[in-house]
DNA sequence: ATAATAAACGTAAATTTAACGCTTATAGTT
DNA sequence: AACTATAAGCGTTAAATTTACGTTTATTAT
């Protein structure tokens, strides 16, 4: 022992949103957790850090763990540290976030480890703090949407404006102008225009769009900044 | 043991911005180490949390500590948690970060701690990720001015516009219209005008001002974004 | 009286936002 | 082959905001 001091567990909680195209809404992953206390109700997937594990680390440990996942956006958010908060002990959470792209693949490699996905709207009743947790992700999400390009995260690598519009409407709660949106998201210039269009949704079709990592990238030191107005 | 995986040192650091009017500049709190490894170098305020102490409460009593204050401005800001950061051990740095006014009773009771306020352009080596944690927290000032008005944090509680002219080209590190800095201030509402003038910076002497916690409060929900163009 | 100076006030051009109408492409129907 | 319905895409204009910079005011020191 080097410190004098009291040593505590620490954990990682991850918050896992995930956005279904074609359902159009967003979605939080969830597990049933297996150990007491609460053990088998509903949680964020999470983990304890290992010895000699950095955080960060553990953070992607527990995500590949319950997605299969690697090489997602992942990003530290907030520490829990109420003495109280984990009746089994003195734990320390360090939420973590994530946004990954939700497709059948993906729903069957969580489904077989007892993890589901919950539209926000209908979340079941979470352990300890992890309803604030949430909570506290979701504001997140709505900030570092109008400062980052974090929107790309959720779509897959091809989408169209339509399917855009629709993932910000959704991380909104509101509904925006369509022909507004048009022009300031392509006025940043970070969308590149494909010829192919996607037919799914429309007779006419509508054309597809790949995020510009670089063009982004040139345009950050200037600021990014999106903001829709409610219609 | 109730979980059976590794227990860890929880400590708090706290960044600590203090403003000095009069010298017009933007200050952070160091003390120097007294314990092993590093004992006498020059480090952020901090502590071990206790057996059944919040984490918010065990920043809370750090910063009494070593500033005497209570009730001021204190966040949480992010976590550190790199297995090999601290030598002497494997401890997880919870990092706060406050605000508070300088004045010379201030100063006083930070010198009886061995600790001293630093200019942020001239600061002396730091301990371990320290520094990193410095240059987080200074986004975060940037980032959180413009979004909250935290600025006041920094002002004694009757300020001139002048004053805070110059805290905010601190804060960005830029030289801000004052015309337009008037009026952009002003149109937020958050200001109440008083009778009095400081007459220290000029023979006309500006008016002080006082923050409504009240009129802010009701803008909030309206959305609160201030923005100072270069020149 | 006059000069010097920080503080305070004002204005006009340029840019951005908000609101909303119109056109286009295509599949399915007649 | 023409017609219809509909999502997708384009365009315009008034209002609001931002930017840039000129002017006036109050006071002390000369």
């Amino acid at each position: 022992m080097t410190y004098q001091h009291p040593t505590m567990w620490v954990s990682i909680d991850c918050l896992v949103f995930g956005y279904d195209v074609s359902e159009e809404n967003l979605k939080l992953l969830l597990f049933q957790r297996k150990v007491d206390p609460f053990a088998g109700q509903w949680s964020l997937i999470g983990g304890f850090v290992n010895e000699n594990e950095d955080l960060s680390a553990g953070a992607q440990r527990v995500l590949k763990t319950f997605t299969g996942l690697d090489g997602v956006f992942l990003e530290q958010l907030s520490t829990f540290g109420k003495a109280s908060r984990d009746p089994g002990g003195r734990v320390v959470s360090v939420l973590y976030w994530s946004l990954i792209k939700l497709d059948s693949i993906q729903k069957e490699v969580v489904n077989s480890h007892g993890a589901g996905w919950f539209d926000l709207d209908q979340l079941p009743e979470l352990v300890m703090d992890h309803l604030d947790m949430t909570h506290l992700g979701i504001e997140q999400l709505q900030r570092n949407a109008t400062t980052t390009p974090i929107g790309f995260e959720l779509l897959p690598e091809k989408f169209t404006l339509p399917q855009l519009l629709r993932l910000y409407e959704g991380i909104y709660g509101k509904s925006i102008d369509d022909r507004n949106f048009r022009k300031k998201i392509l006025a940043t210039n970070v969308l590149v225009r494909l010829d192919e269009k996607d037919k799914s949704g429309s007779k006419k079709g509508a054309y597809k769009y790949m995020f510009d990592e670089n063009k982004y990238n040139e345009l950050k030191q200037r600021g990014y900044h999106l903001d829709f107005s409610i219609r």
